[in-house]
DNA sequence: TATGAATGAGTATTCATTCAT
DNA sequence: AATGAATGAATACTCATTCAT
């Protein structure tokens, strides 16, 4: 029996069935990647980074607890995985906050709110870059651009200017930084169990008003 | 061959020896009370609160693990009789230095700098108290004096004595003091691993400087 | 834009394609076959018979895992066709050995210098045959010239030989058959990690001499 | 009410008891060790040295994986006391046949007799000694008097004094005492599913006699 | 008061194997 | 022919806690 074999451009149609069966094959591996990222991430703020387990996420997504090791390798790779994950969405907010503005003190309250916003509206991913595993903050893997290290470069030019308009009093350039820092960090971390929203979103103004204008040149 | 002594009636040389015992045992319960919780403080110091284990804390004190359990009937008895203490401690020292002067800046730049060294001081603890179990906060059984609630009310005092005496603007002052608050929060907790002690302090005193010439009227 | 070849009838351009395809399969199933057992072997050798796994062996070789039960059924099965092709080369060596020469004793020097060469030149594959799989012995699937048996009824009829030869003095062939065995294998298992090539060398001739002189008539 | 105590060489009755008590607990404990080795052994038997497990022990024993972990810390360290224990009586068997006579050559054949016996009276136990576990031949810990090495010494006296002798040809005494280790081993280890103990034996015999003889000075 | 013995539940991780494609 | 996805069962080991003594 002969056949017919009909090929455009050395493709044939098993060939684009393949690719696009490999492609949503990927989509949906794709997918699951994230559901297992975004149940860790349910699991560090209920139960806490210290009984968070492997077998628990993958209960949580209705997966074998080995499936999980075939999308992270260990542990600490989807620890990883969530910090590096973290990282690439804060370096795009705050860089995004330096930008809109050219006004050193506007820029370093934006920066100072989306900081804020940031930890509020991710408060396990933002425990695991901040508190938990500041052994990652290191690590060479790590996003390119949202490198810790660059972002606090970014703060610090931010200072630095403000000190160059005469802003702010010329001084510790890093010591003003580390403190602005100190200061969204604490209205983050400070015992969530503690504050409504809406004194913490008090808190945030104030920290933001005072930590800058206290530095303002007088 | 050994002695043999047969003694009745009235309070007997047992009676005596027995009571004695009582006594010195009461004293030894506190001392291996003491004891525990020095040890457990160490291990939280040296493997961090999730490495924490109950059995530790006995081979470091060179006790059966059964025997912590006459002493703290959970494992989280005994971390909040550390957090307990450390709120105890705490508060001595905090209480201590708002009671050091009249003048109201001076007085919150004190509790600052005292707050912080108990922080730098005292990590493990510090890190039970404000991160790791801040659900303790609110227990009713806190030492009445050291009562987390009672703190933040002497400090929004010392605020309010600054409003009164025209040192800082009128406005919110429960949300000032949560700013103060965060300042030196965030100085204690900010990534432990990133900084050295003199960078530390360099932003520690620019915090308090910045938060409180910030709100400083002018 | 790609070009369209519509064939019909006859045997077409892509059956003749197809016909040595399949034939390049075929050897190529076979290549692959080799390549598996080639790298379990080596994987035998790198981390010992209880750590070998079926994933391994697909990483080394860089398929998936899924591939190798394409040539081999089971876990079992491979193992068995590594035991089954070492058994093969022995036998060829052994064989070759005891045809070299027709005087007996030269026979049972050359026959125990050929096993113990092989012993200590294929570790992994020994191990398998003679220690940890010496349930494959009796398989009837083992290569029919290289069954175990009949190797050891021409170790039997070499001592045959060197009795009739009036060398040996009459008995128990295979009970001195055994014996024999029993000290080229001692040699070939003897604590690997104790002794050097050197060492062990000398034993090996030493072996030889003293199993075959002990049995030569006086 | 008063009460009556008597006290012999500053001994109470309570003291005695627990003292028994004590006794009889530790007496227990070594009993469960023992059943938890003799477990051991049954079982690297039954499945082999690479299935066996620490929750297959437990089973078998009727305890919790947990309680085995009460008397050995680890697998290793279990398996090491087996071997250690192993040592123990091997080196007692074996010096005790080196002590029963003063001629070279009996010495030497009841040295062997012994070392074939325990190995083929304790298979699991001798498979960990000299073909599982050899690294653990140079463990500091192995009971002094058994140390593998020491044994080997023993052996090497043993050879040279029969060349003292003049039954044996000067030579390489090492070697000739690898060469009769070889042997036994040998016999040890062969194949053990294929040989009857008949068969076995004979080959012992055999073994032993044309190692020996072999190397008799003629 | 102190402890030894014991355990159930849990942890990360590995492996042989299957199934649909 | 080859593979990606998935899993059940297993492994060593740890921990908080209980109970009888």
């Amino acid at each position: 029996m002969g056949e017919v074999v009909i090929t455009t451009g050395g493709q044939t149609r098993g060939d684009r069935v393949r690719a696009a069966s490999k492609q949503r094959r990927s989509l949906q591996k794709q997918e699951l990647r994230r559901l297992i990222l975004a149940a860790a991430a349910e699991l560090f703020l209920e139960h806490g980074y210290e009984h968070f387990s492997m077998r628990q996420v993958a209960e949580r997504i209705g997966y074998s607890a080995t499936t999980i090791y075939l999308y992270f390798e260990h542990k600490d790779d989807l620890l990883f995985e969530v910090v590096s994950d973290g990282w690439q969405r804060f370096s795009d907010d705050l860089l995004a906050a330096a930008a809109a503005t050219d006004d050193p003190l506007e820029r370093l309250q934006a920066m100072g709110r989306v900081y804020v916003s940031f930890g509020l509206n991710n408060p396990a991913v933002y425990g695991l870059m901040f508190v938990q595993r500041t052994d990652f903050l290191m690590h060479e893997n790590l996003h390119s651009k949202g490198k810790p290290v660059d972002l606090f470069v970014v703060l610090c030019d931010a200072v630095q200017a403000a000190v160059d308009a005469g802003i702010f009093p010329p001084g510790d350039v890093v010591g003003y930084g580390d403190a602005i820092w100190a200061g969204v960090h604490g209205i983050v971390t400070l015992c969530p169990s503690l504050f409504d929203d809406e004194r913490r979103q008090r808190a945030v103004e104030i920290v933001l008003r005072m930590t800058l204008d206290g530095l303002r040149a007088r």
